[in-house]
DNA sequence: ACCTGAACACCGTTCAAGT
DNA sequence: ACCTGAACACCGTTCAAGT
């Protein structure tokens, strides 16, 4: 857990998306006009803010003007808010630009029915990124958490129908969906750490890099490690650090559309005699997804 | 910060490895037998079997028949500790597959000179993988820490070296380097977590999978998420819970092998007029690499 | 139905004091 | 040089009590 909730034992239930008490609050007859949703939104704000580190229930309830206790009449434990908070934030993503939901399976299953799902895997992917740099603090929380809020399975869902449209073998298609989406997690929990820090710092992309860079220059003994960054730095030429992360997360997606493309087209070349599809999906061995959702997530 | 040392106001040093207290203790006449190793081993050790969330300052020092304060002699902070301990465990790491470091740069610079990199890539990445499933608390502390110490060095120099030999041309190794290394990242936290909350809730994989997937039966809405893993569960056949991770992991990393590949093969076969070498290293648009340690590891 | 005060069992860290 | 006790400013959560 990623709070010291723990400290009490309880029944220990997985996620507060699962038989918790209601979302009481609702009627407006709350003295204090407190209610789930309102908490909720409080809260992702003060995390925003202040951090993981520095959020508590005591400075929460400060927030709403109202004593700590309070919360709890509509919370069961500070983990239990967080999750809401991080699914609240899964609710920001525009998944406008994704295919609907579609009751069946087998619409998109085509090998190679126009450029569409590189952009919209690119698309997806460029959202999530984009949340965890804007919340840094939901890197922890999705690496903890059940994440099986409605917002969180909407995105879980999209990145599912994306990569099943890809041509993509079926039982290779949880490795690429776990391949691309926790490439971004990985990157993007960097990145937003990394400005964070800048923020808080006060100092640009730029400044902090020349002061880390400076930093790992004295400890001895790994002079190779910084040519290579300096030999980096001089050459990106008048890129601000800004482009450059920018850059380097397209070229990466790229790279692993390139190895989806290479390998769909191994594979459909491998079994050229026989004229089954693709994706004949039953197989001795069928991929795995994690049933995490922090796989796709 | 990881911790909640920030509750204080500190000089902030960036790092335990820049210039802080020197590492205190070595002569035999402690009355405690403390020093720095012995505190950071024991760190190692209750970090593994408790978790970063019961981890604390006094915890530590009842470990060692001794006053919290005691500690605060040979560390900073709780933080200072913390990347102690992170460092410590990257040193577990077994790089000795991988070539010596070099005083050239131009050895392994070759397009495709045998299938090497390949296979150190893949031991490289497994290594890691082991480090953040074996070592679950490492995960929060490299997106959080500088990650300047020795060991972490030494782990990012060797994957620096990996992917300079691949033939890539210089501009979007940076991107490659980041596909790799924060894929495994992100896959290695959340398998992480998912053994660590198998082991405390005393469930093999399988059974916490049924649990979890009943468990997001219960949200309304996403049959069609389910389904998929439903589908994906049935046809798995005899392998275990374990096996399909391990086979996802290995799929992954041959899909972003074949990417690095063919993006390779069409940047050789682009400038195949001019006899340059694919990596000349010059460009107006340079790579990326985040400065950040975490970018690598 | 909703909110509070006091209390419990914890934190990291400082500081003056001991040996 | 090394270690301690007491103290400060915090935690999450419980529980009995208030309105």
């Amino acid at each position: 857990m990623v709070s010291d909730a723990d400290r009490t034992k309880r029944p220990a239930r997985m996620s507060v998306w699962l038989g918790g008490k209601a979302p009481k609050g609702r009627k407006a007859g709350q003295p204090s006009g407190l209610d789930r949703d309102r908490i909720t939104e409080v809260t992702v704000r003060l995390l925003d803010t202040e951090g993981l580190a520095k959020f508590s229930m005591r400075r929460l309830a400060a927030e709403l003007g109202v004593t700590a206790m309070s919360l709890y009449w509509y919370v069961d434990t500070k983990d239990d808010l967080l999750e809401l908070a991080l699914d609240a934030v899964f609710g920001e993503l525009d998944l406008s630009k994704e295919a609907e939901r579609g009751d069946d399976t087998d619409t998109d299953t085509d090998t190679d029915t126009g450029a569409d799902w590189r952009d919209e895997l690119r698309a997806l992917a460029g959202g999530y990124r984009g949340l965890l740099i804007a919340h840094p603090w939901i890197s922890p929380l999705i690496g903890t958490y059940l994440n099986i809020g409605p917002h969180s399975l909407e995105f879980v869902g999209t990145a599912q129908r994306i990569v099943r449209s890809t041509g993509l073998p079926t039982r290779w298609q949880g490795a690429a969906l776990g391949a691309v989406f926790q490439f971004v997690y990985g990157l993007g929990t960097v990145e937003g750490h990394l400005k964070k820090r800048c923020a808080d710092a006060g100092m640009t992309l730029e400044e902090y890099y020349v002061e880390a860079m400076g930093a790992t220059r004295e400890v001895a003994g790994f002079e190779q490690v910084l040519e290579d960054l300096d030999e980096i730095m001089a050459a990106r030429g008048s890129e601000t650090a800004e482009e450059m992360l920018e850059r380097d997360f397209e070229v990466a997606l790229d790279l692993m559309i390139a190895g989806i493309e290479t390998m769909t087209a191994r594979h459909a070349e491998a079994d050229s005699d026989a004229d089954a599809e693709p994706d004949e999906s039953a197989g001795t061995d069928e991929p795995a997804v994690t049933g995490e959702s922090g796989e796709a997530a």
